[in-house]
DNA sequence: AGAGGTACCTGGCAGC
DNA sequence: TGCTGCCAGGTACCTC
């Protein structure tokens, strides 16, 4: 479900209900997520108090005064904030209770997610510490995006979509990244000048930017932490689009596969 | 080393 | 209506 912007707008709408709160208690109803959730954590978090909600590519970071807690949302998951008690669903594996009785609620039902601990420095965590440089922070540059390239084969759109290149791009925000810039999706990254790719980091970030200013993009399901959906999706030039006029030039979105992912583009316009 | 495919899991939907 | 197959926003891991 989440790409950076999507988890981004739950980071922001979560964090004045969670900073300075202590939990009170960790209920895990299903600990069977992409890794199994420590059993340990339940004890790691009681009592601790959460200092900063932080993000990194798509993880989101709870620290607190004994450590953080590293939540990735996988392609299905959502965090919300509840107040009012109601009765769990079948996908509500983790809850999170809070010292104002709040609760945040972790629904997944394709259990892609994750919950994960750590008492070193995020960042040393196996999982981030090989990230790319954030899309939005001041490391990412068409230049440094240049000379990672030198010598791939590999396509533009999957160069893009790899989180240690750089971090939080995924399949929708991929497509319209290499739309706004022109790109040919299926172009080898080793094979684009310089210019080209300032202009691509240029389009990532205006996308984004626009993306998180829009509260992200809901396809079927992606809500905030207080519920409420994206609205970037109106925004969206080619994106689920296949067979659409392409909104530059009006020839015929295409719609391919690679890796199993779908893959949009104005054959016109990309080049 | 790099590139590509596979696996994890459930729900929704199109097509028959 | 009900079944089958395919698709989905991620990404670590495996093989070639």
């Amino acid at each position: 479900m989440p790409e950076l912007p999507e988890v981004e707008t739950i980071r922001r709408g979560l964090e004045p209900h969670l900073v300075g709160r202590r939990v009170r208690r960790l209920l895990v109803r299903e600990p069977r997520l992409r890794w199994p959730v420590a059993p340990e954590l339940e004890r790691r978090l009681r009592g601790a108090r959460i200092l900063q909600l932080s993000r990194r590519a798509k993880y989101l970071l709870f620290h607190t005064d004994r450590g953080t807690l590293i939540v990735h949302l996988g392609m299905s998951g959502s965090l919300r904030i509840i107040r009012e008690r109601a009765a769990p669903g079948p996908h509500d594996h983790v809850e999170l209770r809070l010292d104002d009785d709040g609760l945040l609620r972790y629904t997944d039902p394709r259990r892609f997610g994750a919950w994960l601990w750590t008492e070193a420095p995020a960042e040393k965590h196996p999982l981030l510490a090989r990230l790319g440089p954030e899309p939005l922070g001041n490391d990412f540059s068409g230049d440094r995006l240049f000379q990672a390239a030198r010598g791939r084969t590999r396509s533009i759109k999957s160069f893009l979509m790899d989180s240690h290149i750089v971090a939080g791009i995924g399949n929708i925000y991929a497509n319209e990244a290499l739309f706004m810039a022109a790109i040919h999706p299926a172009r080898a990254a080793g094979r684009i000048g310089l210019a080209r790719y300032r202009r691509l980091a240029g389009a990532v970030h205006e996308v984004l930017q626009q993306a998180i200013a829009c509260g992200g993009t809901t396809l079927r399901d992606f809500v905030d932490g207080d519920g409420r959906p994206g609205y970037f999706r109106q925004s969206l030039q080619v994106y689920g689009r296949g067979g659409q006029s392409c909104p530059r030039c009006a020839a015929a979105i295409r719609e391919t596969r690679s890796g199993q992912r779908s893959t949009f583009y104005c054959p016109r316009c990309q080049h």
